[in-house]
DNA sequence: CGACATTTTGATGAAGATCAAACTGGGTGG
DNA sequence: CCACCCAGTTTGATCTTCATCAAAATGTCG
């Protein structure tokens, strides 16, 4: 995927809020200074670290997670290719939560005073910054009413819909079909569920036709069915650009 | 109670994050135009409004909610006296959530560009409301496990624990004992119960001497005990203020 | 091939939903 | 002042969904 070459991703999501021009995509570019390699299953920013820099995930899957005292763990986010795991952070004292890769992960890496250079510098891409956060907090609402109120299948078709949808905004899909580089045991962290429940639903949702799930391959066979199911209104993604003009005049240019 | 007067729970809150100088809180104080006296149950912001204004509650329970396609109602989150519903809304095209009142409430409403000037002119106030923002994120995070991964009765004592401790940190409480003005089908719209549920989990509650709720009025007799329960970890509330001296100094003082 | 993770299947149990009805208590109007 | 009404709470009985435990099957990688 020529896509992931870069940071292609975030520019591609970031577009979907504002127009960004080319100087503010070479600016962003630049600020990616070196790229990290993972592995799956490695930690990016542990429960109460510091986190001293923005993570920008190029390529693979990465979830935002709480373990509990049980041991047990509760996905809270999901962190797709395009995705920062995030300047904000850096105000609070610790993090709330945990990070880690679900898959082989490439991550750029924005030293925080780079950051704070960017959003200083260029209004348009630190409004761009600004509403995907505020997307992603969005997302966790709808991962409450998820888990909350739906039931186990309309909830998985919820959260395929949610992964192919997002993966679609930056360009990462082909055909009807995306990956999902998630075990069964990892979706059911997300999902709240158990691994074996997780499975039956699956195994159901083939036995539909809806899916195809094989080799960290998704394939949606009826994506419109699917949306029914589970009730899905992608508007809570926020994918269809910002409100007004107003904000970009007075923005910062005291 | 006097603290409820004017905007002095926000403030109270703010405090928790950063030192607010005596022009930031006149700054505050003066941007609170017009208050809105609200009964119970009435709408405040709805699902795909553009919100042209930033509400503070002063006085008075709101919540956040989605609501299905089934006609139920899944609470993502409570808005306590201090709490603004909020800022960044102006950025995306429209809200991806309702909020609505609970008790009757005592709303300040801060016009939209008044809110830009304040972020402009008054860079801790900034800072703080921003923190405010990072912690309710944390909060809906908090939800998700609690809705995902613990059984009615630790769900049900996690939300006390949480209710009384933000409203600890307004000044709300006194001894061992907070407003809490839902009904238990409010109760159960916030926990992803049935109202059925909830009520026998109070009663047992109850019967375990831990709690006493009785006229919108709830006493935690030993919130001690309800914590383990709960394995509530206040940590996730962010109330030991901010971690570092950066970024005050470069911040937007170009 | 063998070790190990992951998926699949079966059997049983528990938490909580749902349905239905009775009970409480405060407010209203006759 | 009382009767009524209505929202909210309480209780009982039954049903569903999903968790849990256990084990077999499959796949993967050195």
């Amino acid at each position: 995927m020529v896509i992931q070459t870069s940071i292609g991703s975030l520019i591609r999501k970031l577009e979907h809020c504002a127009l960004l021009s080319t100087e503010d995509k070479r600016a962003l570019e630049n600020a990616c200074g070196s790229v990290r390699h993972l592995g799956p299953r490695t930690s990016l920013v542990a429960e109460g670290d510091p986190a001293q820099r923005v993570n920008v995930i190029l390529e693979g899957f990465a979830c935002r997670y709480r373990l509990q005292s049980d041991g047990r763990r509760q996905m809270v986010g999901l962190l797709l290719p395009g995705d920062m795991c995030d300047i904000r952070i850096c105000i609070l004292s610790r993090m709330d939560h945990s990070i880690g890769t679900l898959s082989t992960v490439r991550a750029a890496q924005i030293p925080r005073e780079t950051a704070d250079l960017l959003l200083e510098r260029y209004p348009r891409l630190a409004r761009a910054f600004w509403w995907s956060t505020l997307v992603e907090e969005s997302i966790t609402r709808e991962w409450v009413v998820n888990v909350g109120h739906r039931t186990a299948f309309e909830r998985m078709a919820h959260l395929f819909c949610e992964i192919f949808e997002r993966l679609h905004t930056v360009g990462l899909t082909r055909g009807d079909t995306c990956d999902l580089p998630l075990t069964q045991a990892e979706l059911s962290d997300a999902l709240a569920l158990s691994a074996v429940h997780v499975n039956r639903v699956l195994m159901e949702m083939r036995h539909n036709q809806l899916i195809t799930l094989r080799n960290q391959q998704l394939t949606l066979h009826d994506y419109h069915a699917l949306r029914i199911i589970a009730g899905f209104d992608a508007r809570y993604l926020h994918l269809d650009g910002i409100k007004g003009p107003s904000f970009t005049a007075e923005q910062r240019t005291a």
